[in-house]
DNA sequence: CAGTGGTCTAGACCACACT
DNA sequence: GTGTGGTCTAGACCACTGC
């Protein structure tokens, strides 16, 4: 077996090692790093089974427990998935569990559930520079390419979202304003499919706001009725930023829920 | 040593076994379970050490190793800190790094750090009945006797949150409006401290309103700015709900702050 | 120095899934 | 049955804290 990436001397692995190891951080550490790195490479994609536990740990050197330690942090931090008897799997948002795992709006009636019937309508969609705001929340150069897209949610029929969304088109290896346009479906599961981008984690900042007009339009309520603004970073593997949202949310019908833990 | 919880039979400690477990669930969750009992049952109060790995082990006649999962679990929910060469800690809301755990407003200016000039005033606090609806949030009769308070909250000195809150006061041994009138600093060290009440979790609902007038009066805004209201239930040990509040962020100066994981 | 949690290993066995 | 992750144990050593 290939030894890609030797955290250690290549290494008798069997015996009881008396050399020192280079105490920077612990072994389980630089395992989980080596295995981010494997992830954040492409080396293992969205939805594939990643090497059992022997096997990585007979690539590394190192012992199963170890191995374990590593990949049940990366699980908890849900970029990876154990299920017994199977193996592990590097994560994704297109199961039934994670798909809506960002999303955070309920319907007043049935406050538990996510939502059921989700209907998409794309108003734009089209290639643009990015301002001086959008550059700055997704570490980019002022007017570097974008892809930007306006969407209105439905839930049962009735407006809930309105979202504006900028996706940086050099970190989309060949997205087109075409390939989203009749796409109709979580985006995470689109990024992850079409072109390996997985969304690890995001930021968001809420604010009460009242509409514009046309926002106001398109939500179908007043300019007056308060509505829920939620600008959101969503990063990838290496806490790259990669998409940018701005969700106005109607909560005269619909809530933001949130556990704190 | 008085084996107070025993998960197993008394139990030749030392050799392996050879009798069944009772595979109803996994060693380390009864451990687990059994601390929580202990925590909910006072024998160890916020702040406190907790017996050491090897202590708990020959307590429950189990391997280090076995305590030291159930207890790295109940450290991943911020019910004990571990710190490393002292012992094993029971979780306070006092410390310096959880002092504001459940605080997401952020001011614009300084959207990373939390809160340092905090002043706080009250505005009424008084004994009620409970109403239908916080009833049904705290799990209470109608009826029930609740402490009601009311607060301004002011960062940096400007107005940014107006909050109410409901305690039951059956689960508050010994609460009176007097005891909370001339406190100032946050609610949860308040609640350890004097009545062993330490909140594990909470639940939020957020939505954009438009303030009432006596409220936008407080804020020191109009009643045409729109205005986060913030619900949230906190619960303690056995996610036993403990406290109601209302509170209505200011968010033209301020933001709400979600990191989703 | 002794005592604590933190890391690492090795090996046994269990529970589950696929074939 | 074979192979996977899940649990449990025992023991060695490391890193930190406080006496």
């Amino acid at each position: 077996m290939d030894t890609a990436h030797p955290v250690i001397p290549p290494a008798s692995p069997r015996s009881h090692r008396h050399w020192r190891i280079p105490k920077h951080s612990p072994l389980y550490q630089q395992i989980k790093a080596l295995i981010l790195d494997s992830l954040s490479e492409g080396e293992w994609r969205p939805g594939q089974i990643i090497p059992s536990e022997l096997e990585l740990a007979a690539r590394y050197g190192v012992s199963q427990g170890t191995v374990r330690k590593a990949v049940d942090e990366l699980a908890a931090e849900h970029l990876l998935v154990r299920r017994q008897g199977r193996g592990t799997f590097v994560a994704t948002h297109t199961e039934r569990q994670t798909r809506y795992r960002f999303l955070r709006l309920r319907s007043d009636k049935t406050p538990q559930a996510v939502q059921e019937s989700t209907q998409r309508d794309f108003i734009s969609c089209e290639q643009q520079p990015a301002d001086a705001h959008v550059a700055a929340a997704l570490g980019l150069q002022h007017g570097d390419p974008l892809l930007f897209t306006r969407r209105l949610l439905r839930f049962d029929g009735e407006p809930a979202i309105l979202e504006d969304l900028w996706l940086p088109l050099a970190r989309f290896n060949g997205l087109t304003a075409e390939r989203l346009i009749d796409y109709n479906g979580p985006m995470y599961a689109l990024y992850e499919a079409e072109f390996s981008v997985h969304m690890v984690r995001a930021e968001e900042k809420i604010r009460a706001i009242l509409p514009e007009p046309e926002a106001a339009r398109l939500l179908d309520v007043s300019t007056a009725t308060p509505i829920l603004s939620v600008e959101r970073v969503a990063y990838s593997y290496g806490n790259t930023p990669m998409e940018l949202r701005l969700g106005l949310y109607r909560t005269d019908t619909h809530h933001y829920h949130n556990a704190l833990k």
